[in-house]
DNA sequence: GTTCAATTGTGAATTTTTGCACATAGTAGG
DNA sequence: CCTACTATGTGCAAAAATTCACAATTGAAC
């Protein structure tokens, strides 16, 4: 197949899900693996494997399977994860800080670069990570400056839209946010919403007595 | 239509979605809207508002629209919403107590009634929420006698599985799960992994330049 | 070197989800 | 009561995504 032309966006997504596990075995000095077995480990189908993977070309080997660590390198260079993204974040309260702190971030290239918070109690503060507040006040300066490519909101909701547009003015391209508001951008710019109460109800409904 | 026959699992999470910007709605006293507006809020297609709805009623009044708040107490209702849910949290750092101490879960229903880490310096300490991190060893006691039904963890991925085990075993119905590594159940345990990189990743193909 | 078992890559069938388009029904104004 | 307008509910077609099923290819054993 090999044409970039169509690309189901599901696929996308089970793509990032398929190197956590690659990871995985690569330090577990695993050197090859069936679509079989990386589906067991992902819950997906076998054949969603193969095709998902087949839609950037060919990495495995008939009869034998995948290279773990070729498979994981191709899959970072489609996810352009083979590369460092600059990250700002805005609002940072428990579940900001929390974010800034995680390493999981900086270990896949998604670097914050500055942590913006309109509290001046906040700002100035130095953060564990060496990153210190800044006001937000700051953001459009210091997002040009940095060259920041992504904006994290951490904000309260009631924020999020204003942030939003501040951020997007500021160059940024894609934005995710975690206030549970479905934020707005005009095209050009990508955002992504995470809310995490939406997945609550999701299992919630699932388990719930049917109605 | 109005039965629950084959309701397609995207249309549940909508419900969840077009949940928020009705209370906002409700909140500034908006008595009726129509599926147009409420779609753009959603940022989805206005049919497919009608339709989701459609798969559990009539909840509108042709040439009119929706009531607010009917709709709202309707997708309550069906999401079970409108009753609360007990859920423990294992795993108190950074993260888990941004969780345990966010009151947008509380807000819509889902009540922290436990809190584990398995740091004997955590343990005992209380939390702004005014509960009290226990052993991870109390774990199944606890779940038992409080009749918890959904399990959150953010832990450390490699202990993921494990708090998963105990939770199953202990008897919660689903879990949420923050830690980067898919975790198995068996049937009738439901999981939702939540991975912020994931998102993240997803973002970063879609503004990459391509390859 | 021939056979056998394993596993990929993919066309085609199937299933799921979305969106159009319109008949249907309610409201308001005269 | 009739007309004009609005917006829902839904049959049906289109699009998207998943899964099946098998030919093609590889490696290994004998
Ligand atoms: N804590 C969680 O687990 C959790 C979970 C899901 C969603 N959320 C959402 O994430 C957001 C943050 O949650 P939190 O628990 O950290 O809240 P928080 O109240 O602890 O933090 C919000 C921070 O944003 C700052 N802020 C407010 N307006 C700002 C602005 N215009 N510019 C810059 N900074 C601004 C505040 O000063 C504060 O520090 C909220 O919208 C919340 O609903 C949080
Ligand atoms: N912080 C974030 O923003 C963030 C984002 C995405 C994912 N995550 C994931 O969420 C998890 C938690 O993140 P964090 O930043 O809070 O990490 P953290 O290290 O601050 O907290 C982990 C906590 O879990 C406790 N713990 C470890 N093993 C346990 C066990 N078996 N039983 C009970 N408690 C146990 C530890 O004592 C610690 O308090 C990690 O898996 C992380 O990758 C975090």
């Amino acid at each position: 197949m090999n044409k970039t032309s169509k690309i189901p966006v599901p696929t996308i997504e089970r793509l990032a899900l398929y190197s956590r596990p690659l990871e995985n075995l690569l330090d577990n000095g695993v050197l090859v693996i069936s679509s079989v077995k990386l589906a067991d480990l992902c819950g997906v189908n076998p054949a969603q494997v193969r095709k998902d993977l087949a839609y950037f070309g060919e990495f495995g080997t008939r009869g034998v399977g995948y290279d773990v660590q070729d498979l994981l390198k191709e899959i970072k260079r489609i996810l352009a994860t083979d590369r460092e993204w600059a990250l700002c974040i805005v609002g940072i309260g428990n579940l900001g800080n929390a974010l800034v702190e995680n390493e999981n971030f900086r270990k896949r290239g998604y670097k914050f670069l500055a942590a913006f918070d309109s509290d001046p109690r906040k700002v100035n503060r130095v953060l564990y990570c060496g990153l210190t507040i800044k006001p937000a006040s700051k953001i459009t300066q210091l997002v040009r400056e940095l060259h920041i490519e992504i904006g994290v909101i951490a904000t309260p909701p009631f924020e999020a839209q204003k942030v939003t547009n501040l951020l997007i003015d500021s160059g940024v391209k894609a934005i995710l946010n975690f206030a549970p508001v479905q934020v707005r951008a005009p095209e050009g710019c990508l955002v992504e919403n995470v809310d995490f109460t939406v997945r609550l109800e999701n299992l919630a409904y699932h388990i719930r007595e049917p109605l």
